[in-house]
DNA sequence: CAAGCAAAAATTGTATACAATATGGCATTG
DNA sequence: CAATGCCATATTGTATACAATTTTTGCTTG
């Protein structure tokens, strides 16, 4: 069963520019739902609905929810609410081709940056990954994955790289969940330790080079031919099941 | 004297997920307004003036101003409202490396998608920019060089790119605006036109090259050792001047 | 019985009113 | 006279009420 909340606000705030207060709590609780898989790609956000849930008025959960349309999770349609982004299979591939520009430069950065308190809280996070796994925790595993690479964008000490890479990796968790031939192969924290290992001898460009082919196995990883199963309740109804 | 808006919502919201309606149009008028110098960095955007000056409610403001924040022309400090992005050196420095990492390779792309129609419509622009140039309107030509980038991104029919290169542009244009040595040669396209002839001879490496000296030149042109003026009250008084 | 239209319900877009917080000036006090 | 604390003012954060648009449903009509 999914523990709850991997992400905190200050994960988010550190390298996001969010509205302030109760909104960016709000963001990050969807978030977190929406990552967790507890809101499924396409399902209907509603404005009022939403706002029961988290007790508060149309104004704050719309804020959320546009904040969130900017780094692709949500999707907002004129006159017909916010619904989970259901990402595209173009957008699939343009998101990881992205991920396998940037981030292996950023983990050059990062080699750079890194600190041995760094390197401690990699190793624990590392752990933590392979706990999720052994218990079966899939959707913690993944969120865990992500927050890995988030790290490593911090580490880097590049506000605008953070933010990119933020938002690319928030994306990059719903397309797993909806694309991955075997979601428990995506969460490999293998790539992970390498990477550490590559940091803890300073060798950025190793470094650099396990990142990118960690996003090219990512990238392969995903069955990106034929669209994600959906649509079932109506067809189910109708073939009388 | 700078004719008005170059920046129409179509050439926005092509890329851009953005909210609906009104706030759009808000939005590029703010956008417009901020690039064009007539809010200065720093300026305070108060949600009532503002609301005034746009004859809406402060609702449709405030998303508005969110929404800029996100593309990183507005900061929005809690409690205090909201002010037109005053760029740091870092921060420049950081948009610039960003933009030189990522846009050759969307260069790249667009050389790969280019049609003849884009050709002619590129060589039109460029027009537009000596025509600017020569009638010493320095912030339209310092406008129509951003959207000549985002031309080229929009091209390479990638909506991932297109989302980060349009953010960092208009990052740059203020960043250019406060920083440039000399305004005028950052509107220089001699560059532009370079890299018009190599995707007309379908060589998509040299224009990925002229597109990386391009902002290598461009970043190299900023002043990035000074603070540009600001900050003189309280030193001033301290001083006895 | 199907198709098209119209009215009603629901949902989003916008405006306004109220509450909370920060700023600036003034008075009080040492 | 300077410094500090307090109150008035202004501005943002939030909630609610109204308008506009879309979707659904039921009715009429061919």
């Amino acid at each position: 069963m999914p523990s709850d909340t991997p992400l905190t606000p200050q994960s988010l705030d550190a390298s996001f520019s969010l509205p302030p207060g109760r909104v960016l709590d709000i963001c990050v609780r969807l978030q977190n739902a929406i990552l967790a898989q507890r809101l499924k790609p396409g399902a209907k956000l509603s404005e009022d609905e939403v706002g029961e849930i988290f007790s508060s008025s149309r104004t704050v959960i719309r804020a959320a929810l546009q904040a969130l349309a900017h780094t692709g999770l949500v999707e907002i349609k004129k006159n017909r609410g916010a619904y989970v982004a259901k990402p595209t299979i173009i957008n699939a591939h343009e998101v990881f081709e992205a991920r396998t520009l940037i981030e292996p430069e950023v983990t050059r950065r990062a080699a750079k940056n890194i600190t041995a308190e760094d390197l401690k809280k990699l190793t624990k996070h590392i752990e933590a990954e392979h706990l999720a796994l052994a218990s079966n925790d899939i959707s913690k595993a993944l969120a865990l994955s992500g927050i890995f690479h988030i790290a490593i964008a911090n580490i880097a000490s590049h506000a605008v790289y953070s933010n990119i890479v933020q938002s690319l990796i928030t994306q990059s968790s719903l397309i797993i969940a909806l694309y991955a031939k075997r979601p428990d192969t995506a969460c490999e924290s293998h790539s992970h330790a390498a990477l550490l290992e590559a940091f803890s001898k300073g060798d950025g460009e190793a470094a650099a080079a396990i990142m990118q082919s960690h996003l090219v196995d990512l990238h392969s990883g995903l069955n990106l031919r034929t669209l994600p199963v959906e649509q079932p309740s109506l067809a189910k109804a109708l073939a009388g099941i």
